[in-house]
RNA sequence: CGGGCUGUAGCGCAGCUUGGUAGCGCACCUGGUUUGGGACCAGGGGGUCGUCGGUUCAAAUCCGACCAGCCCGACCA
């Protein structure tokens, strides 16, 4: 490629309220342009890096036995029904009407399809299978931000395991942890492997993949034994509390004005935030539910959300709570309540002397009992764990780390088999739903967090694997035909040895292109000038580490091609 | 969905308070001088000022509604 024939549009200033160094940079330097809220176009340099990305994770997707698959973007509503995600997908769910009427669904995942699709299989002998495929996906973020990191309109690598049973499952979910393993090595950042919730996928449990960033969305729990999770599934070990011995009666006193946990804090006669009970009240899938839990503690919902088994979980409106529990919020409390569903966090286990709210405006309750007073139905844990809690594996202090999910498995089971009806025939001639998995991996996701983990101040450092082009040939007075007669000669020298190289051949002066192929982040820079050509020499750059030097015309090819093919 | 902010040339912005018919930098075009780290001089092209409505002799500027984008929160595989 002729840099002077190509549509690199870079910029000198940063875009306007583009917060992300990654979203910044991949705009300045030419590889996307945002068409709107949550989507962008991919410009050539754009796209030659996604074609690299896509390049290795096609690479060891087959080497895992994968094949590919390319299925529509656009669903019959019917499908989605039959596995009830058409409700509970709920806005994030893009939708339309075809003009007959019918509804139809933006994909946003393919479970259901791909389900759909291996009910064509009826033996035993058939499996297992690994598809996949490498397609566009759309979810109607209610926010998109950071440029490529959350958006609505993006590519993703969707894999899907099919086998007769647990322990094919198993395998197929091993041999994908393995494979996202080396597709995040070649991509060149980091990843930890964590448990994660699985949400509205179901299954029995799933795994991220998340690359530790101060930009990131997800909150990761470590610890030192190694033990990672996802905030939303995490778990700790809580220093227990004895309660003095204290077997008074339940007391209601007025506490005018008290609304908050600090508040009943600093009122004269309240308690503190450790003996108090935070009652909330959510609905989950249509039922209301209390949810119990010590003052100083927070409530972590999608751990509510998985293990009261809800699809759907919302906080009750005002109005709601005050039909169900006559007050409102601020002096709720769940002693004598009977005819609703109550949960509580395990922290409230055994303890005494805590102070709740008497559901009448105004007034608490001390010497509350949770055991004695409380018909607590389930104690579960849904507390959010805080930075220096102790871990439940090795009871070292866990940390809390900000990260961006690049990918993430899950062992589906059958939820999806069952409802698209793909069974096939065992051994014994009977009829079973094929165990299911799926894996994902977002393409451009993966690509921002590449330059948001490799630049500086120029610009972006591409990976060898990744980089848009290997090498650029800047080109110093390409008006000067003996220089541009070498460079044309290594330019093609390069290319023919297979390496993917631009030729910088515009009018512009020296410092242009330099700063152009920097923020670009093209690995390997030679520069070819009248100078250099004199003396039979050009001067070679690497990116990443700045380093300069000088070779020989003759030995440019074997040279420089041989770091970029040791590089990659 | 709640709170805050922004919309003026391809990009980044000023002008709005105090209404009088639009400007700066970069980019772009022409000519010239330059050319090893974002050159200089001269000339030039490009904007229904987000949209609709209102006030006014007159609106980028004042008022209203709407639309879009960004940030914080809620939400989210």
């Amino acid at each position: 490629m002729k840099w002077s024939q190509a549509f690199i549009p870079t910029l000198r200033d940063d875009p306007a309220d583009a917060e992300a160094t990654s979203h910044k940079l991949l705009v300045r330097a030419g590889f996307i342009r945002q068409l709107m809220a949550g989507a962008y176009s991919l410009l050539p340099a754009g796209m030659r890096v996604r074609h690299k990305v896509i390049a290795i994770i096609r690479e060891e997707m087959d080497a895992i036995g994968g094949q590919e698959f390319l299925l529509p973007a656009i669903h019959p509503a019917e499908i989605w029904k039959r596995s009830g995600r058409w409700d509970d997908m709920g806005d994030e769910m893009f939708r339309l009407k075809d003009r007959k009427g019918a509804d139809i669904a933006l994909g946003m995942t393919h479970e259901e399809i791909f389900a759909y699709t291996v009910a064509e299989l009826s033996s035993y002998k058939q499996l297992p299978q690994i598809w996949y495929q490498i397609q566009t996906k759309f979810r109607d973020e209610p926010r998109p931000k950071a440029g490529l990191l959350r958006v609505r309109e993006f590519t993703m690598k969707d894999a899907y395991s099919f086998d007769v049973d647990q322990a094919g499952l198993d395998a197929a979910f091993e041999a994908h942890r393995e494979a996202y393993v080396r597709i995040f090595n070649r991509f060149g950042f980091e990843v930890l492997q964590v448990e994660a919730s699985s949400g509205s996928m179901g299954g029995s449990g799933s795994v991220e993949f998340m690359a530790p960033s101060p930009i990131g969305e997800d909150i990761v729990v470590t610890s030192e034994c190694g033990y990672a999770a996802n905030i939303e599934k995490a778990a700790s070990t809580l220093a227990p509390i004895y309660d003095p011995e204290n077997d008074a009666e339940v007391e209601e006193f007025a506490t005018p004005g008290v609304r908050t946990i600090a508040d009943l804090v600093t009122f004269d006669g309240g308690a503190a935030a450790a003996s108090q009970i935070k009652t909330l009240v959510f609905i989950a899938d249509e039922e209301p539910v209390l949810a119990l839990l010590r003052g100083d503690h927070d409530l972590q919902e999608q751990k509510l959300a998985d293990q009261l088994g809800a699809s759907n979980l919302r906080p009750a409106e005002e109005d709601e709570i005050g039909e169900l529990l006559g007050a409102h919020p601020g002096s709720l409390g769940a002693v004598g309540v009977s005819d609703v569903r109550i949960v509580a966090d395990v922290g409230l286990r055994g303890r005494s002397s805590m102070t709740t709210g008497a559901n009448n405006d105004d007034h608490h309750l001390r010497n509350v009992s949770v055991e004695r007073d409380i018909s607590v139905e389930e104690w579960l844990d849904f507390r959010a764990v805080v930075d220096g809690d102790t871990c439940t594996v090795c009871g070292e202090a866990l940390s809390l780390i900000r990260a961006i999910e690049v990918g993430h498995i899950f062992k589906l089971g059958t939820k999806y088999s069952e409802a698209m009806d793909a069974t096939i025939l065992d051994q014994n001639g009977k009829a079973k739903p094929v165990v299911m998995g799926s894996y994902g991996i977002g393409v451009e996701r993966s690509m921002a967090v590449v330059v948001e983990s490799s630049s500086d101040d120029n610009g972006i450092i591409w990976p060898a694997a990744l980089a848009p082009w290997d090498v650029v040939i800047s080109v110093i007075r390409p008006d000067d035909a003996p220089t541009m007669a070498v460079a044309t000669d290594l330019y093609r020298q390069l290319m023919s040895n297979g390496f993917d190289v631009i030729l910088d051949d515009r009018k512009e002066r020296p410092g242009v292109k330099f700063k152009d192929a920097e923020l670009v982040g093209i690995p390997q820079r030679i520069t070819v000038g009248p100078r250099g050509v004199e003396a039979g020499n050009v001067e070679w750059v690497v990116r990443s580490t700045g380093n300069k030097q000088d070779l020989a015309i003759a030995d440019v090819a074997t040279t420089v091609g041989g770091a970029i093919s040791a590089a990659k």
